[in-house]
DNA sequence: AATGAATGAGACTTCATTCAT
DNA sequence: AATGAATGAAGTCTCATTCAT
């Protein structure tokens, strides 16, 4: 129908400024970027985005739901083949390090997002403890790692993680904290959680 | 002398801004907090601030560094009387509780802040990490403690009680999350930086 | 032909426009009607109601110059059968009735309209002078009513009108005010005009 | 004290803000009117109307009872001597010849107007309507003017009043409707309450 | 030194109108 | 002829900063 070539057009054009907002959000901030930013960057008027959100609350909350759901389907789809924690762990760094600069922003920013916005990164990082959490049940019992409640587990890592990323600018001026440290923070990580003193490690690669 | 007496008032009003800037900046938000809500809370005029801080940037940079100042020294008191680790990190965990309120808007927003300010927090965490990496090598040499890289285990407390005190409305909607789970992460990061699978820790307290 | 059929397409589209428009006139205001709801209440596009209408001015004066013309023809009609000054007021009551929530909106906001539609407002109501005055006039020779300027007895009538759908919300705010008062501003009126104390009246009525 | 120079100060901004406002209404219309439009009227800044005054709404509401507090007190002034309903009228009238142009405005937006403004409006009718309907209701009395509600009896009044008003731009294109049609309204609708055909009147008055 | 009124740049949002399909 | 996405002018409102008193 000729429906679907007007139907095309506007879907890229919401694609234009989803993506660019994405990427502005990345490089200035999620509340440093102002809609005439998102506009200027996506090639279209200052209404167009009206046109297509109906405000910047909704806007925002948009990007970061569709950039949540695509986060947690990587999520899901690293974590299937994954059976043992280090693996999954693995895969959550890869997923992040896919969308580094906006998830970066997104740990530094969320206290401040509007509600739902904040509510949507919430459940990607439910999704991801999902995953982590039935897994280190698993290796706890099997005694692979140390017995802590499995909320402990979860936090420590993401704490990890977000205090790496939000002190990326410190560790790795040039950007792609999680390149550069993420190996790093896997094996301390997994070192601390299997209580080893590291030897284990070594042994078990061995 | 007149000029004395002047000058005098000058400092009261300076201190009457900063008072009222810190715990503005507590319960709104840094960023949140406006001009005239400083000054309200200071009860002088709005004009009276721009006669002691050149802007908004030069004043909340100032805040924070008052409020570093304040906390390293903190630390360093209480940091004195510390031999082990366990009591150097108890008494930095109640260095934050006496500024719970402002130190959170602080680890929250510290990214977004001027770059000043941003550069003041990181010299009070750089203080904390001075006492602490001391008795950690002490402790590792000792063999209380695994061994790993003192910045990693700096970075490991600092981001649990990042990460607890950034998701406090999640944890304890009522405030005080530090008072309430303060306790139970020292304890968890000490299992963990032993090793010990909560063993040692048991018999240690017996 | 193809041509005709065409043609026939085009006026019922432009039909649906402008009974969309009246009836959304009615509801929400004259000027407070978008563009958008008089497409979306006519089941068009936004753009279709620019194929038949150069903009939202000469929109909103088609609408009222119809509206006009049906409501003079209809006063026509209904003066056509009345003889009696009292006949004729209250056919006009029952024309205003027919379309109480689109005329009030006409009044209440006659001076903030385009010229034109201004224009086509003051020709209803020359068409209502026009009857109503040629029979007061006869029934001032006739004595039955006062002697007074035919403009006067008019105008008095016509503000009473206007009065009262103006001020609907406060007499009736469930709307229908002529309804609930024609009846009783027509009996008032008649009893103004005749000069009777309202004695007469009731000897008519009995 | 020097509080007192900077309280006329503003005061006198305030007033030549409200002053711009109250101007600009009756010249280009309430609701027509932009805060730009007041700001450059007043010969301010633009922000400094916001100063004084929280919104657009606040702003309005606030000339509307501005004016409806001077309207209702130069009404009760006027109406203080008057011991007749003719006189109380011709009070009225009086009362509204003074601020013409803005209580046209008035008349004629009233119902477009934001609620808290439009109740000002609404008061300012009821002060009148309590001074004239006390005063009918003694000539009624009296005998002086037919029986009749005393609602009907005001409202006729302000009916009048508000058609000739509203429609002025017909009746008296140049402006003041109410020194030319002024007198003769308020002949007019005595007529009519005496029921006197007019011939009363005259022998009154001999 | 303190005041607080005034300023104006800048952000969001609406909606009549245009135009390519 | 109909569509509806895109446009951009215009309006409201905020708040750091200035300046006369």
């Amino acid at each position: 129908m000729k429906n679907n070539q007007r139907q095309l057009q506007k879907e890229q054009t919401r694609r234009k400024i989803l993506d660019a907002a994405f990427s502005e959000f990345g490089a200035r901030g999620i509340m440093a970027t102002r809609m005439q930013d998102i506009a200027k960057a996506a090639g279209v008027s200052h209404g167009t985005v009206f046109a297509h959100f109906a405000n910047y609350e909704a806007m925002i909350t948009t990007v970061i739901e569709e950039f949540g759901g695509k986060m947690t389907l990587r999520t899901h789809e690293l974590a299937c083949d994954c059976r043992e924690v280090r693996e999954l762990l693995a895969a959550h760094l890869t997923s992040i390090m896919e969308f580094e600069d906006f998830y970066t922003r997104l740990v530094v920013e969320a206290r401040l997002l509007p509600t739902a916005a904040r509510d949507t990164f919430i459940m990607i990082q439910s999704a991801v403890s999902f995953h982590i959490n039935q897994a280190a049940q698993r290796e706890m019992d099997a005694g692979n790692i140390r017995a802590m409640p499995l909320a402990l587990f979860f936090n420590t890592w993401m704490a990890l993680i977000h205090y790496y990323l939000s002190n990326g600018y410190l560790f790795a001026p040039e950007g792609c904290v999680m390149k550069r440290y993420g190996g790093m923070l896997l094996e301390h990580f997994m070192g601390l959680a299997r209580g080893d003193c590291g030897e284990k490690e070594t042994a078990e690669n061995a």
